[in-house]
Formats: structure tokens, C-alpha cells, sequence
DNA sequence: TATTGTTATACTCTATAACTATA
DNA sequence: TATAGTTATAGAGTATAACAATA
């Protein structure tokens, strides 16, 4: 348990982080947004998945996931294959153009960070993700409302 | 300096670390969405200031400042004072009611992080702040653009 | 009936550019 | 000329609700 001060800190951290995702976000393809971009990666990393399992990795509801994959998918960088199992769902895999897009992708956020993390070591930029995962856990699932303003 | 596969979990991270920002969003008044909470904060926390420091420390262009600044100003949380140094700025500084807004914003805040936060301890909390505050000095002013796209 | 996914709509946040006033 | 701040505009991201198809 963490007094107030530390609570009124992280809040405004958290606010200000934004900076750092808008930096990231300058580098990408014009026609590759953020939310394109972190479709690709997620679906690289894990492979084929359903659009629930996809949401759920971007955290964020389903229509939100269902618009970035159809931007996506309309550049033909993954594609949308019917369930034999279910119907009603469809399983996401990226095409080869899809790995190019991610290799490119990859080249582009690595060199970004090697610049602005040129000081960092190894096991400092771990501690960071480490507690950012951390972070996310304890919010747990945060796409479902859970108190109302 | 870190490993690729680093570089690619810190971008996931910061991705995915809106979901949280979002769930903090949610407690707010709903005539108070984020952008006007991190004025309010910002000016409680150090004091009058120009819009010019205000928008440095928000992280955003100064057109974003004055939208949301002006929101606060509408509601009667803030005065913007001339400057009589420079006829061109404006001093701004909390109204009373500005200073109710804060505190009920700053209960809202604690009580959601001491419930998510629960099993954190102080230094845990700490740890994360002074990452996060790191990571932030090394993309240094991410408001000008470096890297057009 | 419940679930998977899509679409329409509305709202917040942001940057760029054009503008006014002052230094 | 340069700087402080405002406003208009456009774009990205998100959630809610209504809907269609299937379980």
C-alpha cells in the first residue's frame, strides 16, 4: 500500500506518458497507424488468432479491434479466415506482405529506441517492462466498466 | 544499451498501457475529462504559471493547452491573469473552486489506485514512477517533430 | 438465449496552419 | 522579426448501442 503522494505521482506519469507513444507513433508508415501497427505485431508475436483473443491482447472493446483489422486487412497485410469450429468467428494470420510490413516495422521502432535508450542498460529497460506489465495485471481486464462517472 | 526483443516488449507495453490511462479516465467527473484534470493537477501541484510552461509540462502542443485550459476556465477552476511583465501572456492560477475540483479528484484517484494498487508496495510504486519519469526525460521534448514520417 | 463480430454514431485528444497581439 | 496565445480544421482512437449471423 502506497501513500497519496506516490497515487498523485503515477497519475500524472501515466497522463504524461502519452509524449513517448506520439514519438513512437511519428516513425511509422503513413498508411500503417498505431492501431494498425500494434495489430501486426500482436499477430506476429502470437500468431493466428480469433478477433476476441485479438481485443483482448490490444485491450480494447471489439468494435475498436474490428476496425483496425479491417484497415488492415484492406491492405492486404493479414487475412481473415473462416472458423471451421464456429461460424460466427473468424481467425486473423498475417499474409507475407503482413511480415514484410512487420519487418519494416521492427527496423523502424528498434532504431528509434536504441536513440532515445542509448543510456539505458539491458536489465533497466527489463524493470521497466516488468512493472508496466505488472501494472496492466493489476487493472486487470479494463475494457469493461467498472465505475461510472 | 538493450536487446531488440526488449525493444519490441517496451513498445507492446506502451501500447497497451492506454488501457489503464482509460480506466482512471472513467472515475472522473463527466464534466471533467482528462485533459482538464491534468491542468487542474498540474497548477495544484506547482502553482501559477504561463501557458507556454503549462503546455511543456502536459507534453503538448500549446493549441492543445489552450483548448483545454480554456474548458477549465469555462467552468471556473482557473482565472487567467494578464501578465504585466508581457502583455502577451496570460498567468494562470486556481480558483477556489478550482481547488474543491482538485480534491475531489484527488480522492476519486487515491481510492481507485489503493483498490488496483492493493498488493503494491510504496517502493514498488516508486520504482515504476522513476522509470517512468526516466523514459521520459530520454525522448526528451517529443512535442516537435524529429522523425517526419 | 447467448455469443461473435460489424457498423453507425459521438466524443476526446492531438497536431498543423493561419491569425492577432505584443516584444 | 520573433514570440505568446487562440481558433479552425482534420485525423486517430475509443466506447456504446443496434444489428446480423451463428451457437
Amino acid at each position: 500500500m502506497a501513500a497519496q503522494r506516490h497515487y498523485d505521482e503515477l497519475a500524472r506519469q501515466l497522463s504524461a506518458i502519452g509524449a513517448v507513444k506520439r514519438d513512437m507513433a511519428r516513425i511509422l508508415p503513413h498508411d500503417c497507424p498505431a492501431g494498425s501497427a500494434a495489430v501486426l505485431t500482436l499477430l506476429a508475436r502470437y500468431g493466428e488468432m480469433r478477433m476476441s483473443r485479438l481485443a483482448e491482447l490490444l485491450a480494447v472493446d471489439m468494435s475498436v479491434t474490428s476496425r483496425h483489422v479491417a484497415h488492415v486487412a484492406d491492405r492486404g497485410w493479414i487475412e481473415r479466415r473462416p472458423d471451421p469450429a464456429d461460424k460466427r468467428s473468424r481467425i486473423l494470420h498475417l499474409t507475407d506482405e503482413g511480415h514484410r510490413q512487420m519487418t519494416e516495422l521492427g527496423t523502424r521502432t528498434t532504431q528509434l529506441l536504441a536513440d532515445r535508450l542509448s543510456d539505458w542498460t539491458d536489465d533497466e529497460v527489463g524493470q521497466l517492462i516488468a512493472l508496466m506489465t505488472r501494472l496492466r495485471d493489476s487493472f486487470g481486464d479494463c475494457r469493461t466498466t467498472r465505475t461510472p462517472a
